[in-house]
RNA sequence: GGCCCGAUGGCGGAGUGGUUACGCAGAGGACUGCAAAUCCUUGCACGCCGGUUCGAUUCCGGCUCGGGCCUCCA
């Protein structure tokens, strides 16, 4: 039984699909005109934590998951302007297409680095012109919304229930309302549908002339095309609360009266770094790639968001990173120590009942993560060291039901390349040779020799471990392999 | 100004009407030639003021503080 917190009614609720044989949910994904940033992780992380557990209880054929792409958005414009600005002379569209499609390929790698699984459908907007249009003429039709001067507007007052989810009254908005209203609008609170595409702008025909949809209308369409009128859950960060999935609500509800819409909102909290909002002028702004290009894998990203429930902001910090570094430097060594083939594939189905109790009372990943913890203690610890063991099955496969797979850090991944890449000198011989010194040394009770090479070594950027079980030599981002030239 | 949310040990972070998880850091110990790692043990908390109750950190009200949204934003 899973329970989920419902932002329209302010509870948590049993969660009953329209039709478990087809578990509907739909979340706004991005406009594709940059790098998605660190909090755009958030919610994919989130959400693909939902979307296994979906899977698991519903069965995997039976949950269709939508993550749109924005790509018709003044933003891109923008991008695509100021690249002509600065002197590439081709076309707008031929820009602007370039734009979208690399920005595309840019959320899928990262997105994946967080370990998320891809959506069923990742419609984007552009693709559903059509439909939006029928949207908007029916909204028309039925009195919802008003052509005027080449735009299209919802009428915001012919809804009543308006402001439902968000909490808040038209009247009130309007009394703190901080935007320029435009003189064609009946009220302040209408919202745009359609404006005009002016110039090289990308336009579609319409009936109200060249132009392309607003925002808040693409969701609706792309929703009502593949979900369909009713769907179970839709989910988004918290500041798309209002107005975006106010006004999709608005439009949907309208547009298919008869309709529940979504059943159950979901929204996440937003990140912070640093205890700080994220933004461009406080100079905290990075995106998710600028995180991998400093080493800090994606698994790293995905264990510090599971720490913190959805429904709480997290914060971002050094301290938290190296928190998750740790733990998955501890998951990785009982792998190579408690399986007897450490690269062996799990794929979720044995998740521990405990771990399920936790995500399925709405999504407790942070006591799902006390219990990987308490797991990976008994299996670290258990007297009995036997490989593959049970609980060291299920230890492993409720990791990958959490989407920690590869369990790699910036250590273990640097050990890896410079090894692949070691070809001058051989670490295998040095450590040999430690080995030989510290075994003569252990009955002369001389160090001295031995002292001396592991000085060397650290020199060179190697950090050096030794214990009864032997020695270890594990090279650093400070290694230097020429600093090694001497000892041969 | 309007609306929403939160306040738990040094830090992070679950949960509960009555014995208060867990992680990191700290302390002690085992192991170790040194160091590291690992393992064992362990100290430390429920913002303030009222109310309900036999009993509140947990429920209700007020206060204070913090965060978010209202403008593109996940």
């Amino acid at each position: 039984m899973i329970k989920l917190h419902n932002t329209k009614t302010r509870a948590k609720e049993i969660f009953t699909p329209i039709d478990p044989d087809n578990v509907r949910m739909y979340v706004c994904g991005p406009t594709v005109y940059d790098r998605a940033h660190l909090g755009n992780g958030r919610p994919v992380v989130v959400f693909d934590v939902l979307y296994r557990l979906l899977r698991h209880v519903y069965g995997a054929d039976h949950v269709t998951y939508v993550r749109n792409f924005t790509d018709v958005d003044d933003k891109i414009n923008a991008t695509a302007l100021a690249r002509q600005q600065a002197g590439d002379a081709r076309p707008l569209e031929a820009l602007i297409r370039e734009r979208t499609e690399e920005t595309i390929q840019w959320y899928h790698d990262d997105m994946d680095a967080l370990g998320a699984l891809r959506p069923n459908f990742e419609p984007r907007a552009t693709e559903y012109i059509g439909p939006m249009v029928a949207m908007i003429e029916g909204l028309i039709a039925s009195g919802h919304a008003y052509a005027v001067e080449g735009h299209v507007l919802f009428r915001v007052r012919s809804y009543k229930n308006y402001g439902a989810l968000s909490g808040r009254s038209i009247d009130d908005m309007i009394a703190g309302a901080r935007v320029e209203v435009a003189p064609y609008k009946e009220d302040p609170m209408d919202f745009v549908l359609w404006k005009p595409s002016s110039g090289d702008e990308p336009g579609w025909d319409s009936p109200w002339g060249r132009g392309r949809p607003g925002w808040h209308i693409e969701c609706s369409a792309m929703s009502f095309e593949l979900l369909g009128p009713s769907f179970d859950i839709h989910g988004g960060g918290l500041d798309l609360q209002f107005p975006h999935h106010e006004n999709e609500i608005a439009q949907s509800c309208c547009a298919h009266p008869k309709a529940s819409f979504a059943n159950v909102w979901m929204h996440n909290e937003m990140l912070q770094v640093e205890g700080k909002k994220m933004s461009k002028s406080l100079g905290n702004f990075f995106t998710v790639r600028d995180l991998l290009e400093q080493g800090v894998v994606g698994e790293v990203i995905r264990f510090v968001f599971l720490k913190t429930h959805y429904r709480k902001p997290t914060d971002w910090t050094e301290s938290e990173r190296e928190v998750a570094v740790h733990h998955l430097e501890n998951w990785n060594r009982i792998k190579r120590h408690r399986l007897s083939d450490p690269a062996r594939d799990f794929d979720g189905s044995r998740v521990a009942p405990e771990i399920l109790a936790a995500l399925e009372d709405d999504l407790n990943t942070p006591l799902a993560m006390t219990h990987i913890f308490r797991m990976a203690n008994e299996v670290a610890s258990a007297s009995n060291s036997k490989l593959d063991s049970d609980e060291t099955i299920v230890f492993f496969d409720s990791l990958a039901f959490l989407g920690f797979v590869k369990l790699d850090t910036q250590k273990a991944l640097r050990r890896t390349a410079i090894e692949n890449a070691t070809v001058e000198f051989d670490l295998q011989v040095l450590s040999e040779r430690l080995q030989d010194l510290r075994a003569t040394a252990m009955a002369s009770k001389n160090f001295q020799a031995v002292d001396a090479l592991k000085a060397d070594l650290q020199a060179a950027g190697i950090e050096v471990q030794m214990s009864k079980s032997g020695v270890s030599l594990l090279p650093t981002a400070e290694f230097d392999p020429a600093k090694l030239e001497s000892l041969k």
